[in-house]
DNA sequence: ACAAAAGTGTTCGTCTTACACCCATGC
DNA sequence: GCATGGGTGTAAGACGAACACTTTTGT
């Protein structure tokens, strides 16, 4: 057949959310997503990922999702494989000195819609990209379609805006020729194209909780039903209709009862909700869907 | 880093759809998907897969998309790694007297709703999965959830099915050891994990058809609303309500006439279509739904 | 009393689904 | 005429979005 030997790698896109911001594990001081090599001996790739990070983190990897599989240039000019993955866990003191959580909208600022800066980088970055676009119709059409005015936001097209911006060289990463210009987007760059990786995992994961419940991956075990709407919000970017959002994750069964109550906050005191046995078994077919504000 | 090198190869599952029946490209007499050694230097995996179909069966290739990555053993002991694909074309003719278009309900009979056959196959199976789970509720629970009776068949789970089949050993591949053994489920067998990855594939395909406008990738330049909507339950296995999928359709702006219609039928003349070109240029946004009949 | 957050009821409009029916052609 | 497939109208109902309002705590 003629297979050549190459190299392969694993590259782990490690989400949490804490205190209502999306976090995903970065190295090399949060220019990288952690990367190992593939292991030998494991029943499959995804155990040989989950292996990997446990016993880099020591702390337990709940939901793992396969992302995407490239080709690209190792060190040493031989070819490489590398298969990125999806993981979901909460937010754990991290032992090397070299890791560190960050904010996932630290690398992509134009993605939180929660708050009106969002929607002032979005407006930055249209004025950028109608001189991209000028008169061609085409560009000017999909220019629209992903980063239209308020109405039509559509949260999941995470990887192809970036990809749009990639392609007006408005990301630096995309114009290493051009060394000394000015970032024309805000947002942390990342090496290599991890910054397109985590655009992949933004994506799949805003587009995955629609359908299926994997928030209480990112969740404690109790929780209260403002925590969960506020987790949805962090990965979504976008608020939710409060009242609404709770009949439909009740209307769902979805959620119980702990028959305690938070106290001690301002307001009112919550009801403490956890997730049905039978959801955390069988999420397979469940889901849930979002009622946006305004 | 310790990275070994390993063997990478390519898995292509190649989609059509002739005369209301999705075929699927096979070799060694449909019992393997045609795979191929990872080529070097091409500026992707994907391109890479692209170039190695269209030399092969000299047929452009329409849609792609990845599947799945994973790791296998390879002949020799080795590790090895492969890389699944998707790719939709119309059928033509192969000139690999190895190769060969098959009907993908071959492989999957109890897939195809559209016939009152395919419920009497999912009746044969719920019977022989009502023994495998016997009082286990988590197991009854997601007998039913699968391939609950009628109403709430839901046609994307493919995979899951599959995988339920193969954990109930009623999947001749997952019961090597007890040869001779009938099958206790029809359908033809694939070698290694490939019937598998065909899995796979249709219900991604099936998912996607709701979302995003793919069907023309397998309809010719002009086509009838019966034709459309016949490509579209030969994929989903399931028939659809006439007149609300036109409806749909048109809505969406989808198609546009083309001011000629058929003739020599039975019947009265039907309308030609074709995909307006901004739905070829722009599939990344629109989408379609599924009107399902009963 | 008031602020802050929890939680409920109900209306209005849209989108889905189903049913009923008419139209044009070949045999 | 009648079988076959093409095509349109419309009403019932499910669902989502929005608004108004009540409840329970801390200060």
């Amino acid at each position: 057949m003629g297979n050549e030997p190459i190299q392969a790698e694993l590259i782990a896109v490690l989400v949490a959310v804490t205190d209502g911001a999306p976090r995903v594990l970065t190295i090399e001081n949060g220019s990288a997503l952690p990367s190992g090599p593939l292991e030998t001996g494991h029943r499959s790739l995804q155990a040989g990922l989950r292996a990997w990070v446990e016993r880099q983190t020591h702390h337990p990897l709940g939901y793992v999702e396969q992302l995407y599989t490239f080709a690209d240039q190792q060190r040493g000019g031989g070819r490489g494989i590398s298969v990125s993955y999806l993981g979901l866990t909460r937010e754990a003191p991290v032992l090397d000195p070299d890791a560190a959580w960050r904010g996932w909208y630290e690398y992509f600022p134009w993605e939180d819609h929660r708050h009106p800066e969002g929607q002032r980088h979005v407006a930055a970055i249209v004025r950028h990209l109608a001189a991209w676009a000028g008169p061609v119709p085409a560009r000017q059409a999909r220019l629209t379609a992903l980063f239209g005015a308020g109405e039509g936001w559509n949260e999941e097209l995470v990887l192809q805006r970036y990809e749009l911006l990639w392609e007006a060289k408005l990301i630096p990463e995309a114009r290493r020729a051009r060394q000394g210009a000015p970032a024309p987007v805000p947002g942390l760059e990342m090496t290599h194209d991890h910054r397109r990786i985590l655009a992949t995992a933004i994506a799949r994961l805003r587009a995955k909780i629609k359908y299926r419940p994997v928030m209480f991956e990112l969740l404690p075990r109790d929780f209260t039903m403002l925590e969960l709407q506020q987790t949805m919000e962090a990965l979504a970017g976008q608020s939710l209709h409060k009242p609404n959002f709770r009949r439909l994750i009740t209307q769902q069964d979805l959620v119980e009862e702990t028959g305690r109550t938070t106290s001690g906050l301002a307001g009112r005191p919550a009801k403490l909700f956890r997730f049905r046995p039978a959801v955390l078994e069988e999420r397979r077919i469940a889901g849930s869907k979002l009622p946006l504000v305004r």
